[in-house]
DNA sequence: CGCGTGCTTGAACATTATCAAACAGTGTGG
DNA sequence: CCACACTGTTTGATAATGTTCAAGCACGCG
């Protein structure tokens, strides 16, 4: 199988490893950037530019969905309920990300617009014809979801088994290391599109929580909030070692 | 994309839904039942039988694979683990799953054997091949990965938001769902060949709470626990509704 | 300027974890 | 065959993490 580990490795594109248990792959589990023009190609000839604005949803969990979608900009989220209303907001995804394909053609998730975005919509037949006679196609996109499987499992890991304040700085982390890097620069800025229910609903918390949480950090110089969507990173390896150590991420909230 | 669809809905073997949320693939999330004679036939011809005592490790998270397995008989556990030690159990693996394949090549989780255990082993080479060659076992597998990862999804769901004992009864009715069935049958036993660890790990609680709750049930008269690694059904109604709702669940352990 | 929504902070509480000890089941060796 | 030890399970008491309820704050928008 060389061309099929080839293949799978570069599903995952290179970053700069957080360590050996955070994978990459977390925040951006599945792209196929402009290393795969062929693919693209394809792609564009049955593809359909749309677009949506903020808070609308793309496809409705359980509903019939007959659209394979890629994000081209902007971010969304991938939501799941409980009857009572609980939340779980099983990803979030960005510019390069699929939706919408496998399981019957039965959405798993609603998909929901953070801002406004742009998506392109392939319908469901001609992806599936895709599929069916370009193996390579069918092959990344097989490599594509068993990453989008890994990054679930580590999410599973995440809010099973880490603390609280784990989580927020995992989450914070990651989601800088996938920021538009101005890399080096002490004062790395990340902007945060989402809410803080959102990020509670994605990492098991409360907003209240992940409010206090997000002092705490502030607290010990390792982020500062310039304001509810804008998070700067003052210390990014206390940020990765809190994010991995139960002890130092600390034993009191306050 | 008619194949596409008619193949994914094959690829989660009917039975009786629990509820709209539960989603059966649950515990069974991969799973090539006899209806595939081809695929199976292709496979029978590069696979090998394998046998593995209880406790062992068959692949080690992070280390190279270079095979693909699938369950013959016995039960396994797929785990991942924190640096610290904290482990969380992303899966059981049941006869009909498969494992091994995708992200490069490189293991995600450590699979251990829970029983003495019986595997068919596929070199990845073969595999791989056999799906470049056969679209339609490529299509077969990309539609297993995405009932699993909605299977992780639903996890995630269920352990970021359930309550412990909607987690327990949840975990509980599904086991019991895909039992080998005396279906009706009124006192419907289940054995768990998993530790009181292991449950814990799979749903993110201790031990002691595990134990703890099905206490619980037993003395609502839910279940009947025989000795460690039998539980009876005594209502399987209330099991589900347990695991569905937070009010039913009870608001005290005791 | 004022309202509304979302964010923050505080205090009390609850669920679940932790620590600790007893108990049970299983296999081993005398 | 029984005693013993080992491991896994159960139960209890206590404590902590994170939730809930409640109130104030701030930012954005009409």
């Amino acid at each position: 199988m060389t061309a099929l580990a080839t293949t799978i490795s570069a599903a995952v594109p290179g970053r700069r490893a957080l360590t050996t248990r955070e994978r990459p792959a977390y925040l951006r589990p599945v792209s196929t950037s402009a290393d795969r023009p062929s693919l693209a190609a394809e792609l564009d000839r049955i593809g359909t530019v749309v677009n949506y604005d903020r808070d609308k949803t793309i496809v409705e969990e359980g509903a019939a969905s007959s659209y394979v979608f890629r994000v081209a900009s902007g971010m969304l989220r991938a939501v799941r309920l409980l009857p009572d209303g609980r939340r779980c907001i099983t990803r979030f995804l960005v510019p390069g990300d699929f939706f919408g394909f496998g399981n019957g053609g039965t959405a798993t998730d609603s998909v929901e617009a953070l801002n406004n975005i742009t998506l392109v919509r392939y319908p469901m037949t001609s992806f599936g014809a895709l599929l069916d006679r370009n193996p390579t196609a069918a092959r990344q996109f097989f490599d594509m979801i068993c990453s989008e499987l890994s990054a679930a499992q580590d999410r599973l890991l995440l809010v099973s088994r880490k603390t609280a304040l784990e989580r927020m700085a995992t989450f914070l982390a990651l989601f800088a290391d996938r920021q538009p890097a101005k890399a080096g620069s002490k004062d790395m800025t990340v902007k945060l599109p989402m809410s803080r229910g959102d990020i509670a609903d994605h990492l098991g918390l409360t907003v209240e929580t992940v409010s206090r949480l997000l002092a705490t950090l502030r607290a010990r110089q390792i982020i500062d909030v310039r304001n509810a969507s804008e998070i700067a990173i003052l210390n990014h390896p206390a940020l990765l070692a809190a994010g991995e150590n139960a002890f130092q991420a600390g034993v009191n909230l306050l």
